[in-house]
DNA sequence: ACCTTACATGTCACAACTGACAGGTCAAGC
DNA sequence: GCTTGACCTGTCAGTTGTGACATGTAAGGT
């Protein structure tokens, strides 16, 4: 269910087309919950039919712009304070992390510069959304969302900065 | 495909049988890969007639203990090094991190306290994981990365006690 | 002897998700 | 006038994952 949720909490944010719902999914949404446009779509659907979202205008190209309702708000909120967290998590990247001292150390740092590459990019871009945010007129709520973001890449940047050194130590010339 | 390497790399640190996998995806895959015995066993199944797992024993209660092959070895290395990561996520919990500033103060301030309340026990556990196996007989290779979901985790306890007083201040008494 | 709990493996109907297919619209550059 | 690329919405067959059902075994307590 938790694709229903994370529409409407894009659609609490701002009114908005499939097409905007799927770019943001693929940008800000890629790292806790991943979709596609062929799950969003047939989602908005139903969440119209279920009225906790609506159509509120339609533009060019066909192009649909949903709002959620009342009674979708009601819903999202009750599901953010009331339903029970499932914290089980599905990470591809994770899963390679976990088992990468499996591989011998010339894989495992090749691995690790990998993820390293990675990690500085991501990081890079939510500094730019964070310094976007701060230029902002109206007071960003989010933003001590992407400063989590930005902590967190941080950690992970510095600790494979530290296996790659490790394991070079342990290889290399010395 | 996720699923086969999970299996495949829990299988490549020790021979096991299906049920302690299930235990082993509950304990210490939980927060990278998320899988059911409904799933495994049929799994186990089909990387035996792939040939890149094995019985090598059978147990009371008619349990049966897999190791991985060579064959087996040499695809899971395949992965970790050639197969480009997919970086997308699934995570309920970061889901509702995400869209908590949409809750009025009071709920978003419940939310964060429930999260800090499981973050500390995660801590917790993962710290006594680390003791585990700095006591043990034989290095631990996977030491670093119990060290790495430590001080992500660190990193999430502060900035929900943040978030917390932030919050606090804004509504309390102040 | 009986009961409860942990051990242990499996199947299946259903839901969620993917990747590919399909079709159409508008703006800008050449 | 034509082509390219971004915009925009949808469907569907096939794969992956869930929750419930089904079945039985061994150990430990009372």
């Amino acid at each position: 269910m938790s694709l229903r949720y994370a529409v409407l909490g894009l659609l609490a944010r701002r009114p908005s087309t499939g097409y905007e719902l799927t770019q943001t999914f693929d940008r800000s949404l890629r790292t806790s919950w991943h979709a596609r446009h062929s799950q969003i779509y047939p989602e908005l659907a139903k969440l119209e039919a279920a009225d906790l979202a609506e159509v509120v205008g339609r533009g060019a190209r066909r192009s649909k712009t949903y709002a959620i309702t009342a009674a979708g708000r009601a819903e999202l909120r009750r599901w953010l304070v009331e339903a029970q967290p499932d914290r089980s998590q599905r990470s591809e990247s994770g899963l390679r992390l976990f088992l990468t001292p499996l591989l011998d150390p010339a894989d495992r740092q090749a691995a690790y510069e990998r993820d390293l590459a990675h990690v500085e990019q991501e990081l890079a871009a939510l500094e730019r959304v964070l310094a976007g945010m701060r230029g902002a007129a109206e007071p960003e709520v989010f933003a001590p969302q992407v400063e989590l973001g930005i902590r967190v890449d941080t950690v992970m940047r510095d600790w494979l900065r530290e296996q790659i050194q490790a394991s070079s130590a342990g290889t290399g010339r010395d």
